[in-house]
DNA sequence: AGCACGCCGACT
DNA sequence: GTCGGCGTGCTC
C-alpha cells in the first residue's frame, strides 16, 4: 500500500496541509513527487499537489479515499520546488498551495465546471428542465443559473433524477499541428501504380512525393508545391500514400530573426568583475554579487559573457528583468547572442505561448530564461547563475499573495545550487548596498562608461523661477532652446513625464471638486481615447458629467498632465516635430511597444514622449537630448522611498541620451532644485546619495536601519474596520517586545477601495524573533473568528509600498 | 473555500 | 407540513 500526501487545490487555512490518499496499485509507477492529480475532497473533485509518499498512513483506513485521476505522467515539479514552496510558506506567510501555484505557468492551472448530469429517463424530469436533456445527458450547472433554474436542478438532485458532477479541466493545451507523414518510395510506387491515368493531379502529387519520400511536411506547404487542393492530398493520403500525423509544436512568439552576434572587448572593470564571478561559478560557490554600474558602462555585457561561460559548463541561467524593460531591445540582446537557447517569458505574451516558453525550459530545451518576475521559478534542473538586472525595482516584489521578493527566491535557489546570484544597477537599492557595505554581497562597481564617453550634461531648470518669468507652460526655456537646437541638427530627444500619482483628472474649476470613484477613495482618471474617467485600481468608468457633481456648474475640465496634452502642447510650439507617444493607451495592441521603438530607432520620429516605460533599456545613438518633465512627481508621494525613487528614475531617464559618439544632453524641470535627490543625480553620483539618503532612514527609523512589516485591515463598514484595526495594534504591542514600534492604526494611503475601507498598523523592528510567531498567532485569531465578520487580514513581510 | 447538515422562523 | 435562512463543522 503507498499513499500519496497531497496539497489540495484550496485556499484555505484549516486545509493548508498535506492529505493523505491511496494511490491504486497499476498507478504506483507513475506517481512521483511533483505529480498534479484529481482527488474526492469532501463532496467534490479538486487538483492536487503530491508533496510526499509513504508507505504508512496515520489516517484510518476507512477515511482515506483513492487518487481519482493522474493529472501529469511525469512530475510537474521538482523536489527542488517543493522545498521552495515551503520556504516561502514560512517566508511570507501564505498558503502552501499558493506557493505552489505562483511556480506554474496560468496554463497549467485548472479551472472547475459543474455539470448536471441527467440520471434516468428525460421524460421523468420537470417540464421546465427537459427542453435542456433533449440532445445530451449532461448540461452545464452555468446554464440553469443564467435561466433562474437552480431550484428545480436541486430538487431533481434530490429525487435522483440528477447528479452533480465536478470537473477539473486543464486551462492549457499542448498545440499540436497537422502534419503529413510521407510514405517510403516503394510504397509511393505501389500507390502510383493503382492509380488510373484520370487522375492527373494525383499522379503528379505523387510523383512529387517521391522526391520528399520519408519526410513530415504541412499539408500547406505541400499543396502550395504542387498547385492542388487540399482534396486532392486527401484523396492520395487515403489510398496509402502518406499518413496524417499530430505533432507538438511550440507557439514561437518572435518572428523577428536576429543576427548573431560576437563578444564584445571588456574594458579592464568589466573584467575585474567578471573574472570575481567566473571565480565562483567555477568553485560552485554560492556568492552574490552587487554589480554597481553606471549607466552605459556595459552590465549587460558582464551578465552575457558570465551566461557564455555557465553555458559551457553544461549549466543554465535565469536573468530577471523589470516587465516594463523587457524590451525588445533588450531580449533581442540575449537572443542574438545565444540564439535558440533562450526562452523569453513575459506577460505580453499569451497564456499558451507562456506555456510553451516554459516547456522548453522543462524539457531542457533551453539553457537560459530572461522574463520578468515570476521566470525565477523556471524549472531548470542544474542552475549555475542567476541575475538580477536593474535589481531595484520594486516590481521584483509580488503585491499580492504569496508576497514574495524576486531576489530571496535567486539567493535561496543560489544556495540550493551552488552558484551565483548577480544583482545588477546603476542605482542599487538602498538595502542592497548597505548589505555590500556589510560585505554581505560581493560589491563589484564600473564606474566608467564603456566606450568611455562623457556622461550627459544635466542641467537643473528651476520651475519656479520659468512661472515669475510669465512662463506658464510646462516646457522651460531652456528646455524649448534645446529642442529646436535637435529639430534643427536631425537628432533625437526623448521627453519623459513623471506622471505617478499626478495623471489627469476632472476638476471643478468653480468649487473645485474632482470626480471620485464611486468604490474607491481616488480621482478618476481621464481617458481621452475613450472620453471615459476610469478608476486605475477597481476598473470602474463611467463618462464625463457635463455639470459638476457638486455645484452643478458647467464649468468642468479636465486637468493635470497627460502625455496626450504634453502632445498637443508640442505640437503646438514645434509644428515640425514628429512625435511618437508611449503610454498605455498606445501601446495596448500587442507587439505595439516593439513597433514604436523600431520606428523611432530608424528615425522616423524627433520626439519620443513616455511615462516609466521608456525610462529603461533605450539604447539609440541619435538620441542626444534628454528632458524631464517633471521631477518632482515622484518625490512628493507619501512613501518612505520616495527620495530613492525619484533619484533612481532620474539616474535611469538621464542615462538614455549620448550612449554612443554623440555626445548627451539633459534637462530636468523640477519646482525643488535643491532637493539631494535630484542634485546628485546630475552626476550619478551613488555613493553621496547613499550615505545622505542612509541619514535620512536612519532618523525617520526606515530600512535598511530597521526591518518593516504591514498588517492591513479592511472591512466595508468603516467602525468594524477601524475597531479591528485598533485590535490588531493592541494585540501587537502587547505581544511583541519593547523596543519594536508599531505605528498605527492609520487609514491606509487609499483610504477606501472597492467600496472597503483599509486601516493599517505599521511594525518597524530590529530583531524580534517573536515577530513571526506573534504574527502568526494574530492570523490565526483572524482566520478562526474574525473572518467571520468580513473582516480581511493582510499581512506583508518587508512591504514595499506603505 | 465550499459544501452538507441541522436548527428555527415564515408561509402555502 | 415544507421551504429556505444562516450558524457550525469537516474535508484524507
Amino acid at each position: 500500500m503507498r499513499f500519496a500526501q497531497v496539497i489540495v487545490d484550496v485556499s484555505a487555512y484549516p486545509v493548508d496541509r498535506p492529505f493523505d490518499y491511496l494511490i491504486p496499485e497499476d498507478w504506483e509507477e507513475l506517481i512521483d513527487l511533483g505529480c498534479r492529480v484529481k482527488v474526492p475532497f469532501g463532496p467534490r473533485n479538486v487538483l492536487g499537489f503530491v508533496v510526499g509518499i509513504t508507505s504508512e498512513s496515520e489516517v484510518p483506513v476507512e477515511k482515506v479515499k483513492p487518487i481519482t485521476e493522474i493529472l501529469d505522467i511525469e512530475s510537474i515539479l521538482t523536489e527542488e520546488m517543493l522545498n521552495l514552496a515551503k520556504w516561502l510558506k514560512h517566508q511570507t506567510i501564505c498558503y502552501e498551495i499558493d506557493a505552489l501555484q505562483v511556480m506554474l505557468p496560468g496554463a497549467l492551472r485548472v479551472k472547475y465546471e459543474k455539470y448536471a448530469v441527467l440520471n434516468g429517463e428525460v421524460s421523468h424530469l420537470p417540464t421546465t428542465l427537459q427542453p435542456y436533456y433533449e440532445k445530451t445527458a449532461k448540461v452545464n450547472l452555468s446554464q440553469f443559473e443564467k435561466a433562474n433554474l437552480l431550484k428545480p436542478i436541486k430538487r431533481a438532485v434530490k429525487d435522483g433524477l440528477i447528479i452533480i458532477d465536478n470537473e477539473v479541466k486543464q486551462k492549457g493545451q499542448v498545440k499540436q499541428v497537422r502534419k503529413v507523414q510521407i510514405h517510403s518510395q516503394e510504397q509511393l510506387e505501389n500507390v502510383l501504380q493503382q492509380m488510373g491515368k484520370r487522375a492527373p493531379k494525383q499522379v503528379a502529387l505523387v510523383e512529387w512525393l517521391m522526391q520528399h519520400a520519408g519526410e513530415i511536411l504541412l499539408p500547406d506547404d505541400i499543396c502550395e508545391a504542387v498547385h492542388i487542393t487540399n482534396s486532392v492530398l486527401n484523396s492520395v493520403i487515403d489510398k496509402g500514400a502518406a499518413a496524417y500525423i499530430q505533432e507538438e509544436v511550440y507557439r514561437d512568439p518572435f518572428t523577428k530573426n536576429v543576427e548573431k552576434t560576437e563578444f564584445l572587448q571588456l574594458t579592464d572593470e568589466q573584467d575585474h568583475a567578471l573574472t570575481k564571478i567566473i571565480a565562483a561559478i567555477d568553485d560552485q560557490r554560492q556568492e552574490t554579487f552587487l554589480l554597481h554600474g553606471i549607466t552605459g558602462s556595459g552590465k549587460t555585457e558582464v551578465y552575457l559573457q558570465a551566461i557564455q561561460r555557465t553555458i559551457a559548463d553544461g549549466k543554465e541561467s535565469i536573468v530577471l528583468v523589470p516587465e516594463i524593460s523587457l524590451t525588445p531591445q533588450m531580449t533581442e540582446r540575449f537572443k542574438s547572442r545565444f540564439g535558440d537557447e533562450v526562452a523569453v517569458m513575459h506577460s505580453g505574451l499569451s497564456v499558451g505561448e507562456k506555456y510553451d516558453e516554459w516547456r522548453k525550459v522543462q524539457q531542457g530545451k533551453v539553457k537560459v530564461v530572461v522574463g520578468a518576475r515570476s521566470a525565477i521559478f523556471a524549472p531548470f534542473k542544474n542552475l549555475g547563475l542567476i541575475i538580477l538586472d536593474e535589481e531595484h525595482e520594486s516590481t521584483y516584489k509580488q503585491e499580492d499573495s504569496p508576497r514574495y521578493h524576486a531576489r530571496d527566491v535567486a539567493i535561496w535557489r543560489g544556495k540550493y545550487y551552488n552558484c551565483p546570484v548577480i544583482l545588477g544597477s546603476a542605482t542599487p537599492a538602498l538595502e542592497s548596498f548597505a548589505r555590500a557595505k556589510k560585505g554581505v554581497y560581493t560589491l563589484l562597481t564600473l564606474a566608467h562608461r564603456a566606450k568611455n564617453q562623457a556622461l550627459p550634461t544635466v542641467h537643473i531648470v528651476d520651475m519656479r523661477e520659468q512661472l515669475q518669468a510669465g512662463n506658464r507652460s510646462m516646457f522651460s526655456e531652456p528646455l524649448m532652446e534645446a529642442l529646436q537646437d535637435r529639430l534643427n541638427k536631425k537628432e533625437q530627444t526623448v521627453l519623459f513625464l513623471n506622471r505617478r500619482g499626478y495623471s489627469s483628472f476632472v476638476i471643478c474649476r468653480d468649487c473645485g471638486t474632482t470626480v471620485q470613484c464611486p468604490n474607491c477613495d481616488i480621482s478618476l482618471t481621464y481617458h481621452r481615447y475613450q472620453e471615459k474617467l476610469k478608476c486605475h485600481y477597481c476598473g470602474h468608468d463611467e463618462y464625463i458629467p457635463e455639470t459638476c457633481p457638486e455645484c452643478q456648474s458647467e464649468n468642468i475640465r479636465y486637468f493635470g498632465t497627460g502625455t496626450q496634452k504634453v502632445e498637443e502642447e508640442i505640437y503646438k510650439l514645434f509644428p515640425e516635430a514628429r512625435v511618437l507617444r508611449m503610454d498605455v493607451d498606445t501601446t495596448k495592441q500587442k507587439g505595439a511597444h516593439e513597433k514604436m521603438l523600431d520606428a523611432f530607432g530608424r528615425g522616423e520620429a524627433d520626439i519620443l514622449l513616455g511615462t516609466q516605460m521608456i525610462a529603461k533599456g533605450l539604447d539609440f545613438p541619435n538620441i542626444t537630448l534628454v528632458g524631464v518633465l517633471s521631477a518632482d512627481t515622484s518625490l512628493h508621494l507619501p512613501d518612505y522611498r520616495a527620495a530613492e525613487k525619484t533619484f533612481q528614475l532620474m539616474t535611469q531617464v538621464s542615462g538614455r541620451a549620448g550612449r554612443h559618439e554623440k555626445l548627451g544632453e539633459v534637462f530636468v524641470q523640477t519646482y525643488t532644485p535643491d532637493h539631494y535627490a535630484i542634485q546628485l543625480s546630475k552626476d550619478q553620483d551613488y555613493p553621496p546619495f547613499y550615505e545622505r539618503e542612509m541619514h535620512a532612514r536612519h532618523i525617520a527609523g526606515y530600512p535598511p536601519y530597521y526591518y518593516i512589516a504591514l498588517v492591513q485591515v479592511s472591512h466595508e463598514d468603516v467602525m468594524l474596520a477601524a475597531e479591528y484595526a485598533g485590535r490588531v495594534a493592541e494585540y501587537l504591542r502587547e505581544n511583541l517586545s519593547f523596543n519594536v514600534s508599531v505605528i498605527g492604526p492609520t487609514t491606509a494611503s487609499i483610504a477606501r477601495l472597492q467600496n472597503r475601507y483599509r486601516y493599517q498598523c505599521l511594525i518597524k523592528y530590529k530583531v524580534e524573533p517573536q515577530l513571526i510567531p506573534v504574527l502568526l498567532q494574530l492570523i490565526k485569531m483572524y482566520r478562526s473568528e474574525w473572518i467571520k465578520k468580513g473582516i480581511v487580514l493582510t499581512v506583508d513581510l518587508d512591504p514595499t509600498m506603505i
